[in-house]
Formats: C-alpha cells, structure tokens, sequence
DNA sequence: AGCACGCCGACT
DNA sequence: GTCGGCGTGCTC
C-alpha cells in the first residue's frame, strides 16, 4: 500500500515547504492544519500540514515523527492567512504559523526541541576520562568536567556555557559515548497563579448619550455591519472625540447578531483600565484579553476559551490578530498610526495590515481608528478604498486645547539648564501647580545628557561597539549605549586629547526630572521612561498613582504620550518637539506631527480647560505648526504632496534589505552582489523598480556589526516581489557569514 | 537557522 | 597524527 504524503510548512527560514511520509499509525489521526514534529537533516523540528499531495518527486521520504497538541489546529482560514503573509512578506510560512500559535504551546515546544545532555557513564570515569584528555581536547574535558557533576539530563547550550566548551565538544563527547542526547525532562506544570487581578475602577456613571458625530459615524458602520462584506472604514477621530464608545457600539451590534469581535490595541494601551472599558461597555464577562503579562497557565486558559468560542471578544496587542475565534464579525484597530503594530523581527509583519487581509478573507468589515492617521490609510480613504468618517468634536462639551508654539533658541541652552524650561512653559508649571492641577511633560528622551563631547577638541564618546553616541545617566553615573546596553562608567577626560571634563550636552528625561525637582521644590516629580519602567507592572503602577493625583508633574518619554485619560491634567508640555523631526526617515515628519497631537491629546480631558505649550527650534515647520493648531487634514494634504515627487509610500511601495557583518569589506562585496542579483531581476520587469544603494545604513555599526542598506522602490508591491524572488534560492546567511533581513513596508528607514 | 563535512594550521 | 577553527552547503 502506497503511504499518504503530507506537505509540511517547515519551522526554519526557508521558503519551501517539504514531503514527509505519514507513518501508519498517524495516518487516520494527521490533518490539515496539525502540528507536527519531523526529522530535519540532523535534526528534530516542528512544521505544520498545509496540504496532502497524492505524490511527490522526492525520491526518499521521511516519516512524520510525531503529531503535536491534535486539539490546537489551524483552521483552513488561519492557514490562508499565515500563507498570504509569508508570501506578502518574503519569510517563511512555517515561521509565520509559529508565530501565530498561542504562546504557551511555542515557547515549551521549543524547550522540548533543544538538546538535552545526560552522562552516559559513572561521573568518576567522566573526571577520569577527563584528565586523560586535558593537554589533547581541553574543551572535551572541560565538558566531561562538567557533565560529571551533574545526574540530571543538562541542556545543550548550558553545558556549552558552564562547560565552558563549543558545540563541537559537546558533540563529539556524545560520539565517543561518554553522553548521550535525550529529550527533555517533562517540566513540572506551573502552579495556578491566576490573571492579575484588576484594580478597581472608579466607574464614571456618564449617561452615554452619542454626540451627533458620533451617532453620524455609527449609522455608516452600522450599515458596514449589516452589509455583512468587506468593508474597511477608517474613523478619524480627534483625541477625546469618543472613539471607543463607537467601537463599543459597532461590537455591540456584532455580538447581538451572533458573532464575535476582535480588538486590537497598541502593546503600551493594553491596561486593565483599557479591557474594563470594553467589558463594562459591552456587559459580557466573555472578553479575552491576550497580553504578555499574562502568566502561562491563564494564557492557555484564555487561548482554549477563543477556540472553544466561548470568548466573545478577543482584545490584544499585535499577535493577537491570529486568535482562532470562529464566527468572526468585526475587527477594530485602534491607534492604527501605531508603529508597534509592526513586528520588528522576522516574521516582520504589520498586524494592522494583516487585519484587514483577514477581514478580506473573511468577508467582514475592519474599523481602523486614529486622531492622526498614517498617511497610507488616509490615501486609501481619499481614493475610496477605504470609507472614511469623521468624529471632529470632543465628545464630552470641553473644547481641544489650546496650544501656545514656543521658540527655543541658542540661549536656552545654557550650562546652568534652566534654558530647558523656557519663561512661558515655567509660567504655566506655577500657575497650575498653584491651581492644585496636574502636569504633563514629554521629552523623547533618556537619560540626563544625550552626549559627551569634548570643549577643546570636539571628541564625541561613542559607544565601542556601535556607531552611536553615549548617554550620560547621573543616577549611576554611566555613559550607556542605547542601542546595545553596554554601559561604562563615564571618563573624567577627553580619550583623544586628555582635556578633563566632558561637557554634558542634549536633554533627557532624567535631566527634566531633576531640573524640576530644584525649580518647584514643593511639587511632587514622577520621571516614567524605559530607565525608571522596569516592567508592565511599574509603567501601570506609575500611571495609576498620577491618575490618583500622588503627583503634581509626570515627566516621560513615548509610554505617557497616548491611552491614558488623566482628567486632572491641565497643562502639557512638550520639551522639544523636534528631537525627532531630522532623522534620515521619510516618517520622521509623519511620526513628528503624530507625536505632538497625542501627547497635546492628554491636555484637558476632564472639567477644567487644557493648555499645551510646544517648544521647538523649528516653529515655522508644518508638522509642528499644523499639530499645534489641531489640523490633521491640512498636514496630510502637505505631507502627501511631499512624497508624491518622490515616490515615498502611499505613492509606492518599499522593501528594505538590511545586511550586517563585523567584516566591512565582506558587507560591502555581499551588498554589491545583492544589489547586482536585484538589478538584474529589475531589468527583466515589466514595471520600473528602483534599486537604491547599497549604502551605510543611518546607525552603520550596531554590536560590532557594520550595517549596509539596499532599498527597493516602485509603484507597486507585484513588482518588488517579482525582483526579490532573485533572492529565493539564497540561504539568509549569504556569502562569507553576512546576515540579511528582507523587511516589506519597512517602518523605519533606520 | 542549525548542523555536518571538509580543509587547514597548531600542537603533541 | 589529532584537535578544533571556520567556510560551504543541505535539510523532504
């Protein structure tokens, strides 16, 4: 009897997928959509069936091993998606379905993967065998050594760290007999550490009677609904127009229908106060959160509840657009300008994009919402693509704030760094703290200066490792890397001239704190950013306390900018609002423009009026004027106008190939091969797409690793894909140890 | 990505 | 000769 053939998405990154043979007694048990571990050359990983072809060209197939978790299967539609990414993307399919499965099931089957160690003889032998060894195979004895204290399987890397040895020794003591592999011990389940708890919540009994806006905006969503196709409909809401209340209304009427809803929201929004929201709205207990802080145990019990259909509602950061919720009617983005929706390691996918795939597929309509749309949606809605509805009035009877532009010049810049905090920005800080009121300072970043040069030479202390500047921390003194963490203390001289004392330049966070502290001693100084935010747990510890009024200033970076009503807050204030306006990044407006209304956004939002004082080098800029006066659609109009010329997304599309390696010379000969490769394919095409570079990339060494970009361009995503299919064949790895990243739709030209 | 194989220098 | 460092190529 001829054995059944099943084709298996592969968990490496490789563009293909393999035939494996089912072996008989999986043979009534193996379907469509089930995980499975198979042997891969030396090795043992996972995959997944994507299909049962009647025959294969392979010549010798190997058998399944084993069939994993039968009750967690991908149905034929998540299989269609994961498929539609890994194609749109240019990464793996089997990756793309790994990263689609619940968390818990990932992470311990890839435990149960690796390799695990035991002895195979008495340790004294081991210690014995290991003498003999020291002058020929230090690094077998060294293994021998360690392996001899241990009577329990050990994993392959501890052993390779403890040991210490390489892999190969490790490998070789396995060969000689010494050791044997063997899978892992069964981990002990984790004890039932249930969710963390929510606190309470002071329940605004607000009548929620809809601002007409709001009921206009509903009646065309409504009608999406009814429609019972796709539809995608882009909600441009000012910040405090109401948004959530008219998701909360369209997700009512999906669920009164039978069906149920998944809502996505930036990792950083995703608080308790965020699901309460929802779950009060909607009066259903059966609201599924999805969130990292959520301990295994209860992530699974939340996983088991969506597929069971038990979960009404599904609300989660960006992984969560791949819940197996069946009878999906309605899918809402909130904060879709949010760059967290893109996952920034492979597989890099944009999860806002994904949703509306899924909603294609599905036949169902997406809401995506924003005060400041990304530039692609408003296109979308402007060529009819998508719908577009308006919410342009605060839904509560207070006004936008005010904004006040604020010039920063030269002077402010003084040693004594009270420049930081100009005379009309220090007015406002006494009137409301006076006032009894909060206050809400934004500055984009960390740390106390943002560099150290030297006042004789000019010498700027960079990082060893990276082509990056150090910042200097006062509160232990360092001069850190903010790219790759490494930390030393900061020296008293010049290294280049020997001149004493660097001069500390550039603003952070920790400096604004501690300005403040000495300028308003009576008023109490929160500093929330990734220095004082250890964890979830601090950041909504932190949020809560100034919500409750604990303090009178909160100074932060990005994680205080949105999602957060304080109602107390009346004064905002953004210390420089150009820190990231000239950066090499065709975004770097967009994300400017962005960043100021959100956080002018959180001004306001209770009884008392809001005020925002911005403070800039560049106030005639369009993104910082056209923010300041609340008009989204005039900065759009300009900002597209802008990329037009160029060719810049909505216009086109890109891809970016980042490359890496310690060796420069290896780099540079590797892009130009790339770069030739995707030339070649470019002049077959049909459609003009631009190769650009390769160039240094912005940041051109990061960890030791010098950095090169190529950059495609054309008009549409077809034509990209037909030239990166140069690339298919080649091993990611490339030539002479170069790494490579395909990124489509990259975020950031960085 | 892993992992083995194979070629080469260093050391016994 | 043996060990182990790294470049090259394959995985149904």
């Amino acid at each position: 009897m001829v054995r059944p053939i099943v084709e298996v998405a592969v968990n490496a990154p490789l563009l293909r997928n393999f035939h494996y043979e089912v072996p008989d007694e999986l043979a009534q048990k193996v379907e469509l959509g089930h995980r499975v571990l198979i042997p891969f050359g030396p090795r043992t990983i996972t995959g997944v069936c994507v299909g049962f072809p009647s025959e294969s060209e392979v010549p010798k197939l190997k058998p399944i091993r084993e069939l994993l978790h039968p009750e967690c299967r991908f149905d034929a539609h998540l299989l269609e998606l994961t498929r539609w990414i890994a194609t749109y993307y240019h990464v793996s399919w089997g990756e793309v379905l790994e990263a689609a499965l619940p968390p818990p099931i990932r992470s311990r089957q890839r435990e149960a993967v690796v390799a695990w160690i035991e002895r195979a003889r008495p340790a004294p032998e081991l210690r014995e065998g290991a003498q003999r060894m020291l002058k020929k195979a230090p690094s077998m004895a060294a293994a021998l050594t360690f392996l001899a204290t241990k009577d329990a399987p050990v994993p392959c890397a501890e052993v390779m760290r403890q040991g210490p040895c390489g892999r190969d020794a490790v490998t070789r003591v396995v060969r000689d007999g010494w050791a044997v592999e063997t899978r892992a011990p069964r981990p002990a389940v984790a004890g039932g550490a249930g969710a963390p708890e929510a606190p309470p919540l002071p329940s605004d009994g607000k009548p929620l009677v809809l601002h007409p806006d709001q009921e206009k905006a509903l009646t065309s969503i409504s009608a999406a609904i009814t429609s019972d196709a796709f539809r995608c409909i882009l909600i441009q809401g000012v910040t405090g127009s109401g948004k959530t209340e008219v998701y909360l209304r369209a997700l009512r009427q999906v669920l009164d229908a039978g069906k149920r809803g998944m809502v996505l929201v930036p990792e950083i929004s995703l608080t308790p106060q965020t699901v309460l929201r929802f779950q009060q709205g909607l009066g259903v207990d059966s609201v599924s959160v999805l969130h990292s802080m959520l301990t295994v145990v209860e992530r699974r019990r939340q996983w088991k509840a969506i597929q069971e259909g038990r979960a009404k509602l599904v609300i989660g950061a960006r992984s969560s657009v791949f819940a197996p919720i069946q009878d999906l009617g309605l899918i809402v983005v909130d904060e879709e300008h949010d760059g967290s929706y893109k996952q920034e390691s492979s597989p890099r996918y944009n999860a806002r994009d994904v949703a509306v795939v899924r909603a294609r597929m599905l036949g169902i309509p997406v809401l995506l919402g924003s005060a400041t749309p990304t530039l692609e949606s408003s296109w979308n809605a402007s060529c009819g693509k998508y719908e577009l509805v308006r919410l342009s009035r605060r839904a509560t009877s207070h006004d936008l704030p005010t904004v006040q532009t604020v010039a920063l010049g030269k002077e402010f810049y003084r040693p004594s760094g009270s420049g930081l905090i100009t005379d009309t920005l220090d007015y406002r800080i006494r009137k409301t703290l006076r006032a009894k009121e909060q206050i809400l300072l934004f500055l984009n970043r960390r740390g106390f200066s943002t560099y150290l040069h030297c006042l004789r030479c000019g010498f700027v202390l960079k990082c060893e490792d990276c082509d990056i500047a150090l910042t200097f921390h006062r509160r232990d003194d360092s001069a850190r890397c903010h790219y790759c963490g490494h930390n030393r203390g900061f020296p008293r001289e010049c290294p280049d001239c020997q001149m004493p004392g660097l001069r500390r330049s550039g603003v952070g966070t920790e400096r604004i704190a501690t300005v403040l502290k000495e300028r308003y001693p009576e008023a109490s100084v929160l500093q929330l950013d990734r220095d004082t935010v250890t964890n979830y747990q601090v950041l909504r510890e932190g949020l809560e306390q100034f919500a409750l009024g604990k303090y009178n200033l909160l100074v932060g970076t990005q994680m205080i900018a949105k999602g957060h009503d304080f109602p107390n807050v009346t004064l905002v204030g953004i210390i420089n609002a150009d820190t990231g306006l000239h950066f090499p990044d065709f975004r770097a407006v967009e994300r400017t423009f962005q960043l100021v209304t959100q956080v002018a956004g959180r001004a306001g939002r209770g009884e008392r009026p809001g005020h925002v004082v911005v403070q800039t080098f560049c106030p005639e800029h369009y993104a910082i004027d056209y923010a300041a006066r609340g008009e989204v659609d005039a900065f759009i109009q300009k900002e597209l106008a802008t990329r037009q010329p160029l060719g810049y997304p909505p216009y086109g599309r890109l891809v970016k190939i980042q490359l890496q390696s310690p060796d420069l010379e290896a780099l540079k000969q590797e892009a130009e091969r790339i770069a030739g490769l995707l030339r070649t394919a470019a002049s077959g095409a049909s459609e003009r797409c631009r190769i650009l570079g390769p160039a240094p990339s912005p940041v051109a060494r990061i960890q030791g690793k010098h950095r090169y970009q190529i950059l495609l361009k054309s008009k549409t995503h077809a034509s990209l894909t037909h030239v990166l299919q140069a690339l298919q064949g080649e091993n990611s790895r490339g030539k002479r140890g170069v790494e490579r990243q395909v990124d489509v739709d990259p975020q950031s030209m960085l």
